[in-house]
RNA sequence: GCCCUUGUAGUAUAGCCCGGUCUAGAAUUCGGCCCUGUCACGGCUGAGACGCGGGUUCAAAUCCCGCCGAGGGCGCCA
């Protein structure tokens, strides 16, 4: 069986008029008038209309919507409201017949129950806002790697399988390996950091896991982190970098992603920068303000983070947190040792990344550990690289998933995610 | 773990509060027939549903209980 294409949909266009050309794509639409019918047929790239007349209408035999098509015909113009030209069918070949009932409405006419396109996910990419959602995906990551890559990052991919879940923390999923206990990954946090020595600037994007029973709009089983890691620089420095790596997507989408903005029917609008920079103290006397009183080193509950989202709408950062709310391996301020060069992004009351400069200096690591209640003595594998020079170095991890709900301004990360993984969906 | 909401054809819904009018309605999809410029084509026509189990009642899609499924929120989330 024959499948070449000779042009995809968006290389047709009103100039070709009289040429012979050979496409394929699935059938949206096919509306039959007696003695001619008109199909439209998209693929990737585009949607075109198909007309049929005539001694032709025997190809439309067996055609039905959704299933896959082979069309030879030669272009024409078109009076057609949305289309300048067209492609009189001269060979219609069915490449693959869809089945009815579908399960959804692949068009989205209809639009169905976000369980019910989960379910049937593959065929929800035919609806073009699902679509599109995806394609802007591949653009915001394209555009990380791009600007991260200028900037001198190396990226790179750390083990998902570990061996030891003394990070302490959320809760991990854990697994056999060979008769041993293993974990899946929740962060690359070690790894990165370990990465420094040599690589000086690593990031890595890639999929990690927490074993959290969550049942919110923003929180995954399985989720896609962004992560960097830089010696040489303060948290000041990455944070600057986590910045202009949102304002470029931001940028990159809106201008590039003109047709996906449509179909989705939201416009990406450029956030202004830099960002409001808010210290932790700070958001006390402001959340004071509006009478809720929180004891300094108590931490921020959802409820606070939404009365301070309220104030700061857009991206800010939250930074100089207590030091006893953060982990083990996060760098105290030199005038005050009870805060910590720290930050987390955030998108109103959305944490979208957290970050911070390191402790690299082995013996403050291992009096850390003693503190937070961990054993270095399993962190061994960890400390030994700290004594073959470890730089300064600052990072963060930004959940990608987040950022893509705030790039087109919905709510739940489900819609982002290609098959998302929660305490109650494992399948398909 | 806790709380709230919800379950009607393939899809998405009306009806439920206030039981009888439901032989469950409209849309879309699907099948058949008609139609030479549609573009959510149109016209005619046909098929297709009350999640499961129990209870109350003369009577249950409608009220109650249990189970199952779904959506959302809180909490958890170094």
């Amino acid at each position: 069986m024959d499948i070449s294409r000779t042009h995809l949909i968006e290389d047709l266009n009103s100039s070709m008029e009289g040429k012979d050309v050979i496409f394929g794509g699935w059938v949206v639409d096919l509306r039959k008038l007696g003695k001619m019918a008109f199909l439209t047929v998209r693929d990737v790239t585009g949607m075109c209309q198909v007309i049929v007349k005539g001694d032709s209408m025997s190809l439309l035999e067996g055609l039905n919507r959704q299933s896959v098509v082979r069309i030879l015909g030669k272009i024409q113009a078109s009076k057609a409201k949305d289309f300048d030209f067209e492609v009189s069918a001269t060979e219609i070949q069915v490449l693959a017949k869809a089945e009815y009932p579908l399960p959804i409405d692949p068009i989205g006419r209809l639009e169905s129950d976000i369980d019910n396109r989960l379910n049937s996910r593959a065929l929800d990419m035919r609806n073009q806002k699902t679509a599109s959602i995806f394609k802007l995906r591949s653009k915001v990551l394209a555009s990380i790697r791009e600007t991260l890559i200028k900037r001198k990052f190396i990226e790179i991919n750390t083990p998902k399988i570990i061996g030891s879940a003394s990070e302490g923390g959320a809760d991990l999923f854990g697994l056999d390996y060979f008769g041993q206990k293993a974990y899946l990954a929740q962060s690359p946090q070690l790894y990165k950091e370990q990465m420094t020595i040599g690589l000086e600037r690593v990031f890595e994007i890639s999929s990690f896991y927490r074993a959290e029973k969550s049942h919110t709009g923003r929180h995954l089983s399985e989720f896609t982190s962004v992560d960097i890691e830089a010696a040489m620089m303060d948290y000041t420095d990455v944070m600057d970098v986590l910045e202009s790596i949102v304002v470029d997507v931001f940028k990159n989408t809106s201008e590039n992603c003109k047709t996906e903005q449509q179909e989705i029917g939201y416009e990406i609008k450029v956030p202004s920068s830099p960002f409001e920079r808010v210290t932790y103290t700070q958001a006390l006397e402001e959340l004071s303000s509006m009478d809720i009183k929180i004891e300094f080193g108590e931490d921020l509950q959802d409820s606070h983070l939404r009365s301070l989202g309220e104030k700061h709408p857009g991206f800010f950062f939250l930074t100089d947190w207590p030091m006893k709310l953060k982990p083990f391996y996060i760098h105290e301020k030199d005038d005050d040792p009870t805060l910590s060069r720290s930050f987390d992004l955030q998108y109103g009351y959305l944490e979208l990344s957290s970050g911070g400069r390191r402790l690299h200096d082995p013996e403050q690591l291992r009096s850390r550990l003693k503190e937070q209640d961990l054993d270095p003595t399993s962190f061994d594998e960890h400390l030994k690289t700290f004594g073959w020079g470890m730089p300064p170095h600052s990072g963060w991890g930004m959940g990608l998933d987040r950022l893509m709900t705030v790039l087109i301004g919905i709510d739940n990360v489900r819609e982002v995610v290609l098959y998302p993984r929660d305490p109650d969906r494992l399948k398909p």
